[in-house]
DNA sequence: AAGTAACCTGTCAGTTCTGACAGGTAGGCC
DNA sequence: GGCCTACCTGTCAGAACTGACAGGTTACTT
């Protein structure tokens, strides 16, 4: 039974690095988590693909988590937009679960250049594992290359990644949503104030009744939040801090 | 160690019971995942407690989703309001982790009444393990009492509701989160199109250009909306479809 | 003391939205 | 054929919003 190849210990790995992942708030410790997970599958390579599908559209090059592939290759990868033709990355977005980069390549024959490239770089072989969710919408995919053995265990391999890629993907959309919360702009206490109440629907001369200051000074503060959000009316404004998390 | 006081097995339930909170869509489903919960807790009382810290006041009651607590116990404390005042869910709403019913009444002295229905129900002493998150943002409590021997091993406890317990929170916000979307209004196609580029802060002149029609109907776009949405203008319409998920 | 950030207020012309009026077509279902 | 839904269009008066004008106070920092 597959619970034997498992030792208890890496069990207790695999509980810990789950519940490590709840806590990740930044690209270190995901960094950290996900060496615990190479280790744990025993290869020595390894990097992570995280792609939103909320706005971005299948043409945005998806952001690339490099834990232990040779930054070289993804380098190429990226400067020849090869990643857009790369029948690992599409069967990766269009399904979840395991995928083997063998039989991926005989299914959909990648470009030659493609080949050539990993090749070059030793990587013959290994294994590819994606997962999407819909809030937040996105795909995280973890490549999984160089084992030392050819005779790999794909069953304890499936079980290891079904197992601890969801937290995966959940923390790095964590970590990459939150990233972008550096450099967000800063409304002042009473502009949160006054988007709060144009969410609900008011106009700026019930909002002036509801705060007691004159309807001008509504529109002064909506005026500042279009500017800062870079909108061009209290629509844009309302849904751009909704999107942002600047209100509620 | 710790390590030893679990069994490998059990570690695999484990793994297994937050595997499946991942995919957990229905209340039924949670509910075998709870039960999976309690038996490897060793304890015959457990119930759930969600609540939204979204738009909702510390006033409005939270979910309760019971799995074996006597039915009539929560009826009471429901009927009563007594949630309101029980240390037990003031605390836990106050920081995460494990509380012991004992601590805390010694702590903040219960209402009498409270006691009194706790201990006509056979509850003398228990647990609670509260966890909470800021997206999706609430919090999720978890009770449980009736352990047979009055020895618990608190340490093994506190490790397996560290660390299952973020998962059933999850599974419960997108489980209670996904049941409200039942009764959504339908949005046409063309009504949706309307709106995601009001999101964009378009206004019905530039929409009609995009989408090459009248800006008249644009408006009557609009118009049916807000009507459906039930709001009093498009700032409403936009901020609810995207709260409610009905663009994007 | 000067500078800055947050906040507040006024007017006014021009643009945009809203609600209520009154129609139209195309396709699916009984 | 009748009914319904989704979709489309027009006019018009009044309400709401926008941008640019030109000020003000208070509190805090340098």
């Amino acid at each position: 039974m597959l619970q034997n190849s498992l030792a208890s210990g890496e069990m207790m790995d695999m509980l810990d690095i789950i519940h490590a992942t709840t806590s990740c708030r930044t690209m270190a410790r995901f960094q950290e988590l996900a060496k615990g997970l190479q280790n744990l599958l025993g290869c020595s390579k390894t990097t992570f693909c995280w792609k939103s599908l909320e706005q971005d559209t299948l043409l945005t090059p998806p952001h690339l988590l490099n834990v232990s592939f040779p930054e070289q290759f993804l380098k190429l990868l990226s400067e020849r937009r090869l990643w857009r033709q790369n029948p690992i990355s599409i069967r990766g977005m269009q399904q979840e679960g395991l995928q083997s980069w063998q039989d991926t390549f005989n299914l959909m024959s990648p470009p030659k250049q493609l080949l050539d490239i990993k090749y070059s770089f030793g990587l013959y072989s290994g294994y590819t594992f994606s997962v999407a969710s819909q809030r937040p919408r996105g795909v995280t995919m973890v490549s999984t290359g160089g084992y030392d053995s050819p005779k790999i265990e794909i069953e304890r391999l499936k079980f290891i990644l079904c197992r601890l890629m969801p937290h995966f993907h959940l923390a790095l959309s964590e970590v990459l949503e939150h990233g972008r919360d550096k450099n967000l702009p800063a409304l002042t206490g009473r502009e949160v104030e006054v988007l709060s109440w144009l969410k609900e629907g008011k106009t700026s001369w019930e909002i002036s009744v509801i705060l007691k200051i004159s309807e001008r000074t509504i529109n002064f503060h909506v005026t500042n939040v279009k500017k800062k959000l870079n909108v061009n009316n209290r629509m844009g404004a309302v849904a751009q801090a909704m999107h942002l998390g600047l209100v509620n």
